[in-house]
DNA sequence: AGGGTTGGATACTCATGGTATCCAATACTA
DNA sequence: TAGTATTGGATACCATGAGTATCCAACCCT
């Protein structure tokens, strides 16, 4: 098909998709001659992919250029390349070799799991650790207790879940840790909101707030921030 | 304290404390004379949460400043608020009223949670979910039957650990929800690492990453900490 | 009195993530 | 076969966001 069609089927713009190629994140198509080129269906896949990536889970376009480049030439194993992707994922972290990672290290001897500086992901765990000290709610004992279990146990379906083969089970394995995670932080915020209205109901008219809950509907976003 | 003893204290260049403080985010100090301005811990404090907010939980300053002013000015009763609060997360969702979230819809209904397209997180688990169809990873029951369960059981200990007191409880319940999603995030990729490194150490396959670590038994530092 | 800070205002910069134009070489249609 | 429409490729352009940098005049302290 040419490129017009995949403009149609995506309804991404031509432009847009210019510059998808131009940046290296959709592979060229054949061309037929100086003019032509033929797309596939992978391109449309490939699209598709490119906005997950970038507008759901938040990458830039740098790094989702290194994700789907993991995935394209996996030249690596699984464990590997699974960890070169996560570094490739927010938060961004500056990479300081030879750094320690105190907070992330006594979460992870908690959990009884590795510490390896080496990890991206113990490098976000800190920034995340020490962010939420800032924030003035630090993860406690109690609450990694309770979290790291579910954490681990979500955590092996999902691995149980990577197919055999080792191709697919890479590009399933990148894009299944980057893309189940909005869903994730959806699911528990929406558990939140649920678990909340639940018990305001059952505490019966609003003991806790400053005001009487109206017991949903609440949160419509009807709010519309003002534009500066 | 002067505005130089704010830039001491947390490392945040005058610049960009001065671009905080006109863009609303940071309260101004009390002014002692026309040039002259006090500020105290509380906003050390702020400009911890403020960097904590914008560098790891990923808010724009637009963002940063809504979820702020409800902290700030908690009007409304914690249920409200929070969904305010949640609509100010990533990923952006455009709120179209009068809109059906099908893929949400059906997530909700299995999981026996109530469905209100008035919810921005409903609107935003549409999105995951569709970002996690495009890449090929649709979220099926079997997964939806292991998420559902260990997010909710989260989202209890979360909702059951606010404190009591209103304005207390909203401060926590704001935060606390946007800044533990990056641990939990974390977590999570920490997690499917030692669980690959783990099975593939099991399948017999040799180390294939140079820098791994030697493995350490789970059982040996669980639950026992003793930390500095 | 004079140097070093301020607050406040304004202007500037840089990186992103696109858009928009041009162009010449085709390909399709009549 | 002429004329029109579409491409690919290159280049130029633009809007936002998030700071930075500069000025300046009013202080404060020594």
């Amino acid at each position: 098909m040419r490129i017009s069609e995949l403009v149609e089927r995506t309804g991404v713009p031509l432009a847009t998709l210019k510059f998808y190629l131009r940046e290296g994140l959709l592979p060229a198509g054949e061309a037929t001659s100086a003019t032509r080129a033929e797309y596939g269906e992978a391109h449309v896949r490939r699209i598709l992919v490119i906005r997950a990536l970038t507008e759901t889970v938040g990458l830039s376009v740098q790094k989702a250029r290194e994700v789907l480049a993991l995935i394209d030439r996996p030249e690596d194993d699984l464990f590997t390349t699974l960890g070169r992707a996560i570094a490739a994922l927010p938060p961004d972290v500056t990479p300081v070799a030879t750094q320690e990672y105190p907070r992330a290290r006594a979460v992870l001897e908690k959990l009884g799991q590795v510490y390896d500086p080496g990890f991206a992901a113990v490098a976000q765990l800190e920034q995340a650790l020490a962010a939420a000290e800032s924030a003035g709610i630090p993860l406690d004992d109690a609450r990694l207790a309770v979290y790291g279990p579910h954490i681990r146990a979500i955590a092996e379906f999902d691995v149980a879940s990577i197919p055999r083969e080792a191709a697919a089970a890479i590009e399933y394995a990148v894009l299944g840790t980057a893309v189940h995670e909005p869903v994730l932080i959806a699911l528990r915020r929406l558990a939140h909101q649920d678990v909340a209205a639940r018990r305001l109901r059952q505490a019966g008219a609003g003991p806790r707030a400053s005001k009487r809950p109206p017991a949903r509907g609440g949160s419509s976003g009807r709010s519309r921030p003002k534009r500066t």
